[in-house]
DNA sequence: GACCAGGCACATC
DNA sequence: GATGTGCATGGT
């Protein structure tokens, strides 16, 4: 670890969970649902995908049973609220037809597997990229992963801890090797950042208000 | 009405 | 390897 940045990242989380405390990611019943969730809060603000969620819900089909039963177009019909509807619909489908035919639809069997060969096996699912793979392992799987997503990149490029041309793999890195590894923290830093942005980080930055302008 | 949200795959150069 | 584009609803 780099003494430096590490200490710089330990308090830019320490400032982020006094200002808005635990965050208690990720906000579903059952690991199964936090899948469901990753897939189609991509690229989508989530209180779209909670509608789409509550309607999965009230027609009996957030399990993967079920959502392998149901038709391809129905399906889109209740996640319509999500948007893409379509290519999500696809997507899900996607991830249960993998999900079945290389761990009969256990999440015992998909959480027991390898971390390493996990993540390959997700990210070979054609809907399941490299924020939607990292956010099922740690969120749905417990595995210890550091989740990047466009805010993170987005503030701490502007903080000058990387720059803003850094790939995903390079920033996951660069937190990986700097944090403690620790599930719990990997865990409540993302959902921390994701909070701050919705205050603060969108496309008119109100940096003068922002918790981290001390750091 | 414009802008954007907890991305990803695919086409084209 | 880098860059551009389609996918789509709903809130500010």
């Amino acid at each position: 670890m780099t003494p430096n940045i590490s200490n710089k990242l330990l308090a830019v989380y320490k400032t982020l969970q006094k200002t808005y405390g635990p965050q208690g990611w990720w906000p579903a019943d059952t690991p199964f649902e936090t899948i469901v969730g990753a897939i189609l809060t991509q690229n989508t603000a989530w209180a779209n995908v909670e509608k789409a969620i509550s309607n999965l819900k009230m027609a009996g089909v957030l399990s993967a049973e079920k959502m392998r039963r149901i038709d391809l177009k129905k399906l889109a019909r209740l996640i319509r609220p999500a948007g893409y509807y379509n290519i999500k619909a696809k997507r899900l489908k996607n991830f249960i037809s993998f999900f079945y035919s290389k761990y009969n639809g256990s999440i015992g069997n998909l959480s027991s597997e390898n971390p390493e060969k996990l993540r390959k096996a997700l990210l070979s699912v054609n809907g399941i990229g490299p924020e939607t793979c990292d956010s099922i392992m740690l969120y749905a799987l417990g595995k210890r992963i550091f989740v990047i997503d466009a805010y993170t990149k987005r503030i701490f490029s502007r903080h000058s801890f990387f720059k803003a041309s850094a790939d995903y793999h390079a920033i996951q890195k660069y937190f990986m090797d700097n944090l403690p590894k620790n599930i719990k923290l990997y865990n409540e830093y993302h959902a921390l950042v994701v909070r701050l942005a919705k205050d603060f980080c969108r496309t008119k930055p109100a940096c003068d208000k922002c918790p981290l302008v001390i750091i």
